[in-house]
DNA sequence: CGGTTATTGTCCACATTATGGACAATGGAT
DNA sequence: ATCCATTGTCCATAATGTGGACAATAACCG
């Protein structure tokens, strides 16, 4: 695979952090969880750590106020001390910024529900979310909502813009996380070759019933994916014809965004 | 001093994370660094742990995106990772909400800019800020700023508020990193003791010239100090008696909080 | 410029730390 | 009252993380 070209290949990762590694992986495996958070056994499947160590390394987490229980459920869940940390950031970041225009008229032509969604490690994280003006919305994806790069059509738009090694080596990776979103490597794999050969990311089979989602990617100035845009909507809405109208416009505004964030 | 009252005691801390607790006193030490940042000395003198191990898990952090490296100065600072973990949480606490209008209203009765900070591990941070009328306002303190407990007015009302043995082990903790903010244990530890005679804080040398701060406490049901209140103003505007009537002020807003989250 | 200092980065022998198998406790469910 | 699912704890042991010593830059200066 190797062309010449200037590829970035990650630098081999510095060692001495195992247990750094683990404890950051929890967190964000405990922020998939939401704010209801999640039961250790889950946690622990998620992760294919050790019970015990997940246990420990989850308990201190919580001494330290990064993590909480919840009284009733007794599922553990992000803590105070992560947005206290994150205040010592400025409050929008230059994508947003330069999205917010464009998500704004793009959602208003279309009258569905657009997202933004980056990628953070092996997520897809929504950041933002854009309501349209038809009747009918789909409203399933919140912001703040983190799930593994591959069971969303933003998720697999983004792994698609990847280098194809990459790609793979995060859908190894989030294997033992797709059971839970009722989708496997395979799966997904096809699924991004599909989205290479399009130029977008599709999904007839939303996680929710009778929907169906759209994604165009958004890349920095070095080729690397900075985030999804993608289309929400009724499944009945977005047939052939009109799927390639939104594809357009979609592709319009992605392109109009990279443009902004150099 | 076991006096036989069912003082709560930190039960000891679990083992076997030496390197996490590391990592994350880290972290907050760089969230004191704000958006510019630390470089790696300042680090290093903050945390009194070896150069190679604050480089070893700063780099980590880079890697795992928590930390970034601004590009012209070499300074460490929060990286992009943060908030988007922090997504996983509502937006706005409990404590928040429940100061808003008292907030807001305090700050146009009294006619200076009102402090919202919360305690979170070691440190204070200041979570909000409401700008008065007078045409003078000391406006030095940012939300999102986070210093050692004990440095501002506001950190000694909350060590103040706290029992006075863990309030001593905090002075003592945070001491190495007292002499970049012009202060020492003995200074901290008495001016801790002259809040909990009067019933408030103040200081008069401000960390800027000039200015003087008076702090009140707030208190949640168990009675650990939540937060404290601070107004801050030119020291003229703070003379003995207007001294007295901002105190009553600020004392009732925070009683007012108080019974708002319980 | 060459030289000097201040700061950051790397290496590796070694002791401490973190690991996970096995066992215990808790708490619903029936 | 008994069972099963889940969470919690222990501790011998291997592997991880540590920090002293050395190296490489970057900043400063005459």
């Amino acid at each position: 695979m190797d062309n010449g070209l200037p590829i970035t290949l990650d630098p081999e990762p510095r060692q001495g952090a195992q247990a750094i590694r683990r404890a950051l992986f929890l967190l964000r495996v405990l922020a998939a969880g939401g704010e209801s958070g999640l039961p250790l056994k889950e946690v622990v499947q998620a992760t294919r750590l050790s019970r015990p160590t997940v246990h420990r390394i989850i308990h201190v987490l919580m001494e330290e106020g990064l993590v909480e229980r919840h009284e009733r459920s007794g599922r553990y869940a992000i803590g105070t001390q992560v947005p206290e940390l994150a205040l010592a950031r400025p409050s929008r970041s230059p994508l947003l910024a330069a999205a917010d225009d464009i998500l704004r008229e793009t959602s208003q032509r279309v009258g569905d529900t657009l997202f933004l969604t980056v990628r953070t490690g092996n997520d897809t994280l929504c950041v933002d979310r854009r309501i349209g003006s038809y009747p009918i919305q789909v409203l399933s994806i919140a912001i703040g909502a983190r799930r593994p790069l591959g069971v969303s059509s933003a998720g697999v738009a983004i792994l698609a813009a990847l280098p194809a090694q990459e790609s793979r080596r995060i859908a190894a990776t989030n294997e033992p996380r797709f059971a839970g979103y009722r989708t496997d490597r395979q799966t997904v794999l096809s699924e991004i070759a599909d989205a290479r050969r399009r130029g977008y990311g599709v999904r007839e089979v939303g996680l929710v019933q009778g929907t169906k989602s759209i994604s165009t990617w958004i890349k920095t100035a070095d080729g690397t994916p900075a985030a999804a845009l993608t289309i929400s909507a009724v499944r009945t809405r977005l047939g052939p014809r009109r799927e390639q109208e939104v594809v357009e416009t979609l592709l319009k505004a992605a392109y109009e965004v990279e443009q902004k964030i150099r």
